[in-house]
RNA sequence: GGGCGUUUAGCUCAGUUGGUUAGAGCGUACGGAUCACACCCGUAAGGUCGGGGGUUCGAGUCCCUCAACGCCCA
């Protein structure tokens, strides 16, 4: 059955094979919700950004949350693991608008909403598809049937329920503020799409001329600025309150440079250091976050400057001494600039002009620099609510002060347990901010937001407050209006007059697809009659946009007049706000299992999920948003721990970046070392650490980076195969062994050493397995996994083995398949392939697959006491065995010449199982064990003993050795040896007496001392005494 | 400016609550075509655990401090 495996591990002749028959055989690794309180396991996978392919960030993940996946679906568990795709709005449509200028000089303005829209929907089938594909060939183990995407049915229902219960509680709410705004893709950017970059500009001081003059005044205040061009929407200087230079001055007026207005002089001691500068500084709240907060303190005006396409708009222009000037239409900060200094420089109100180092924010996405940009946009509340909020629904409801509030609970309470421990102070400080969440986006490319509004003009004739009533009169109609169409206020819709603007505004936010139908017929049928108001709506238009009733309800053309036009918010949401709803969403919330099909149990079987596993770059962003309104929306956290991995940076400890090109794709080493190596090395980085360092080399016949890294997951899956191969060919039972045969053969009397030692191993190295997996431990995994398969088994017990193997011994072969049986499945969540291929090569296994095999549990039985008695008796063998190869080695001997060995070792015991086990070290040594003695003496006359033998002393044993030794070479092992045990024995007398270590130390720890001491001192008579025969001969 | 992390063999990293002489892989040196594997086997060399101070009977491990590098937040 063996002669076709070849003597190497070819994955790519075995990897798309395995896993087309997992998918055959699984259905997809279809998980299919089980009876209430059956054991489950269920994770959702952080969506990868639809953005581009895979990386190795992304690979390093997929791999600890399959070894997961698979590790619990071979303990029994009915185990989901949920995939997806994130639509991840500004970054996609940045690089799709970007790919469409490149190729066809056009924006996206050129090609209309709707078309760039349709053309993003292509990258998303084409990038998504690679970037499942890339999953797939890691050997992935998802749920495929159900792999969601953000902008999918099912999230959109998620995404506008969770809005909707948001409006309706109040949570969120629309507001002026200062936001980041990318002036090239024209939308509001969070701060973590923003990084800093030195530029080098220059720091401009400005004379500002103080009006109404008085004698000894000074004729201007001068003002130092890198931004000179934000000077035309300035509301005040501010000095430092405690300033004597300015003190007098505070209250009164200086007028602005080109646009002439007159603006106070303020005191602020929040805002001006004395220190830098001369000490004033200018305030322009609509354009910088610093001065903002000024001008909230002061209730100074804002006056924005600013196009959303980052011109100078029509407050860019003003008279100044008697000239008119005007900077609209200009590039806010390089032509507006450059014209603004040239004609303070004409003016002569430029005091000094110095070269100036200072960070710029750009943004991540366009690259460009960050404008501060006052704008209207939709926030969700974190802080803190009087009264609180409600977590939940109807029977697990509770209360929290506040969204950020519930997820800080959440994870000090232990409900959500982040791994590694010290990454939850992070997220909980984070969190403390309670910082409103900006949630709307100007962009295309997202869940738009589910609000319709109109102001209304409700008649010009009308005044407040009678406008405010007329309002109110064209609401209820309109409440009417869908009350008729069978909606229910508050149910399903929310209806909001907001009053701060100057104008009344009716707004309405929809929570179903069939709600926000019929708003969009209603808007359609005013938009239409607004476009040729008051004549009689043909029957055709009226038609297609509403029903007759709402004719008749407008009939009056009261609706018509008062509304401008009645629209959906164009804006989108953050891409964060869907992604907080991930493991909800996905689950199908907000069904709540009501019927009996599958997809409607999910949520009520699979949620909370177990375990997240993530990058730490977005604990806060996405991990504490997912808590958040896991807890909100549904009452429950959404995972109970999260584990973050570490990020895999270049050889030089730089991440891994595309404009670096020192990236690795995934596929590109699954397909030079096979998909098992790359997961079993990068689980081997899995550790605690943040920052793990992979060097990347280009690889001379591809061009592709790849990295010698992977050589060693190569080269285990290889010493697996063969091990394997050699096994298999050489074991003639129908199946492996049960558990009870196994404990049969370790429980023996006349059974043997090696036997015993293996299965103990093994055993041991099953309970580490769990351990290691339970607790995250992933290179501790792969660490017993790799010191057992490779040392213990094929170093050790096969090598041991062979002889009785010709032999055809039936205990040796159980033993050899029992391990290997248990090895691949111990391995399979790390290396699914290379394990499930051979182990359908294993007798007894037909049909069967290792996917679904039990999982291997801990055996009491084999731990036994002996157990350890036994392993010092196999390491008393090893050393003995590695001590006469390194004998060998040292006095250059053939490897196939045969030694002449005599053994003293301490004890008659010891005599006598090394005698028991002479065959193991002949064997492994090459060796004729002439002689096994505790007495030097007995030793000296044997007829075969010679004097000038090549020997070692080992700490407990004396090997003599019948070949002509390299004495300097032996004298000068023993001297250094002698050396160190000096040092050591007069180090731990030294121990011994101090009376504290004594009275202090735990007994078994002094008495190991002592114990280790008098090994010590044996050995070292040992040795003196062979330096003494030594000089002496 | 605040927080976190890293610093252990030439390289990349383990080292769990402090406890016997600090480990692995790669690389290096030497030997080896042996009938599972040269992607292999055997042997060896290589570390004052970043510097300094402290706590302790005892520190790679805990505390303080300094340095270098990295990440996050402002």
């Amino acid at each position: 059955m063996n002669e076709e495996l070849s003597p190497q591990y070819d994955p790519q002749a075995v990897e798309s094979r395995i896993y087309a028959l997992w998918r055959e055989k699984t259905r997809d690794f279809h998980a299919v919700p089980g009876a209430a309180g059956s054991h489950k396991f269920s994770m959702v996978i952080p969506p990868p950004n639809v953005t581009g392919a895979l990386h190795l960030g992304h690979a390093i993940n997929g791999t600890i949350q399959d070894i997961l996946a698979r590790y619990h679906r071979m303990c029994g568990d009915n185990t989901l693991w949920m995939p997806g795709i994130d639509h991840a709005g500004i970054a996609t449509q940045a690089v799709v608008e970007r790919t469409i200028f490149e190729q066809e000089k056009k924006s996206r303005h050129d090609l209309g909403r709707e078309e760039l829209v349709r053309r993003i929907w292509q990258w998303k089938e084409n990038f998504g598809e690679r970037i499942l594909e890339q999953l797939k060939r890691m050997g992935a183990s998802c749920d495929w049937n159900r792999t969601r995407f953000t902008l999918d049915d099912l999230c959109a229902r998620a995404v506008r329920e969770a809005f909707f219960k948001l409006f309706q509680d109040g949570l969120i709410f629309r507001g002026l503020r200062l936001v980041n705004w990318d002036t090239h893709l024209q939308t509001a950017v969070a701060d973590d799409e923003i990084y800093h970059e030195t530029v080098k500009g220059q720091l401009t001081s400005i004379r500002y001329p103080l009006a109404d003059r008085q004698a000894g005044e000074p004729e201007y205040l001068i003002v130092a600025t890198t931004r000179p061009e934000t000077m035309l929407g300035d509301t005040a200087l501010a000095v430092h309150p405690e300033d004597s230079r300015y003190k007098g001055l505070i209250g009164r007026q200086v007028e602005v440079p080109l646009v002439g207005r007159k603006i106070p002089i303020i005191a602020d001691g929040l805002l001006v250091d004395p220190e830098f500068g001369t000490g004033v500084v200018k305030v322009t709240p609509a354009h910088d976050p610093n001065d903002y907060a000024t001008g909230l303190r002061h209730n100074l005006p804002q006056i924005n400057l600013l196009t959303p396409d980052g011109k100078v708009n029509g407050n860019g222009c003003g008279t100044f001494r008697g000239r008119g000037f005007d900077y609209s239409g200009l590039r806010f900060a390089s032509d507006a600039r450059r014209l603004i200094l040239k004609d303070l420089e004409e003016l002569g109100l430029i005091a000094e002009a110095k070269p100036h180092e200072h960070e710029v924010g750009h943004s991540d996405r366009s690259k460009t620099p960050i404008e501060p940009y006052l704008s209207e946009q939709w926030f969700v509340k974190m802080g803190d609510v009087e009264g609180g909020i409600t977590l939940g629904d109807g029977s697990k409801s509770s209360k929290s002060s506040g969204l950020a509030q519930a997820a800080i609970d959440a994870v000090q309470s232990g409900r959500v347990k982040i791994v590694p421990e010290r990454y939850t102070q992070g997220y909980i400080d984070w969190l403390s901010q309670k910082r409103d969440w900006c949630i709307s986006r100007q962009l295309w490319w997202g869940h738009r937001i589910p609000v319709w509004s109109s102001v209304c003009l409700a008649g010009n004739d009308y005044e407040p407050p009678s406008r405010a009533e007329a309002t109110q009169e064209i609401a209820y109609k309109i409440t009417g209006y869908f009350k008729e169409e069978g909606l229910s206020k508050d149910k399903d819709f929310v209806e909001h007059i907001d009053t701060t603007g100057s104008l009344p505004k009716i707004v309405y936010c929809c929570r179903t697809t069939e709600a926000a139908k019929k708003v969009e017929k209603l808007a359609g049928y005013i938009n239409a009659l607004r476009e040729d108001i008051a004549p009689p709506v043909p029957e055709e238009q009226d038609l297609r946009f509403a029903p007759k009733r709402t004719k008749q309800l407008i009939e009056d053309n009261s609706l018509v007049q008062a509304t401008p036009g009645w629209f959906q918010d164009s804006d989108v949401l953050d891409t964060w706000f869907s992604s907080a709803l991930w493991p909800l969403s996905t689950l199908g919330w907000p069904a709540k299992g009501t019927s009996d099909k599958p997809e409607d149990q999910l949520l009520e079987y699979f949620y909370p999920t177990d375990v997240l596993s993530t990058a730490r770059e977005i604990l806060t962003l996405w991990v504490a948003r997912m808590v958040m309104f896991g807890l909100y929306l549904h009452g429950d956290v959404p995972f109970k721990q999260v584990y973050i991995h570490p990020v895999i940076q270049d050889g030089q400890g730089r991440p891994m970046k595309k404009s670096l090109g020192n990236g690795v794709d995934p596929v590109d080493i699954i397909e030079s070392h096979g998909a098992d190596a790359l997961r079993f090395r990068l689980a081997w980085m899995a550790t605690e650490t943040q920052d793990a360092r992979l060097p990347v080399v280009k690889d001379k016949t591809t061009g592709k980076n790849t990295s010698p890294f992977f050589d060693w997951g190569r080269n285990f899956a290889n010493k697996i195969w063969n091990a394997s191969r050699f096994i298999i060919s050489n074991v003639q039972l129908p199946r492996p062994p049960g558990t009870k045969d196994i404990i049969l053969i370790a429980q023996a009397h006349d059974g043997k050493l090696e036997d015993r030692w293996i299965l103990s191993r093994l055993n041991e190295t099953v309970r580490a397995t769990h351990e290691s997996l339970e607790k995250f431990r992933f290179i501790d995994l792969c660490g017993h996994l790799y010191q057992f398969f490779w040392n213990d088994l094929c170093d050790w017990y096969l090598e041991i083995a062979k002889n009785r193997i010709r032999q055809q011994d039936r205990t040796v072969q159980s033993i050899l398949l029992h391990c290997l049986d248990t090895s691949l499945r111990l391995l399979h969540p790390v290396m699914p392939f290379i394990t499930e291929e051979i182990f359908s090569r294993l007798p007894g296994t037909e049909g069967a697959l290792l996917m679904f095999s039990r999982f291997p549990n801990y055996i009491p039985e084999l731990d036994s006491p002996p157990a350890q008695e036994d392993k010092d008796n196999m390491d008393l063998l090893q050393r003995i065995t590695r001590a006469i190869r390194a004998i060998r080695n040292q006095c250059n001997v053939d490897v196939k010449k045969i030694l002449d060995v005599a053994v003293i070792v301490q004890s008659d015991a010891d005599v006598k199982m090394v005698e028991n086990n002479r065959a193991m070290i002949e064997l492994l040594a090459t060796a004729k064990l002439y002689e096994i003695n505790h007495s030097r003496s007995q030793l000296a006359a044997s007829p075969q003993f010679q004097k000038d033998a090549a020997r070692v002393v080992l700490p407990d044993v004396e090997i003599f050795v019948n070949i002509v030794a390299d004495r300097q070479a032996e004298m000068k092992i023993l001297a250094k040896r002698r050396a160190e045990l000096e040092k050591l024995i007069a180090a731990g007398n030294a121990r011994l007496a101090n009376d504290g270590f004594t009275s202090k130390a735990p007994p078994a720890v002094v008495q190991g001392l002592r114990d280790q001491l008098s090994k010590q001192e044996s050995e070292l008579t040992a040795i003196r005494q062979r330096l003494m025969e030594s000089t002496g001969a």
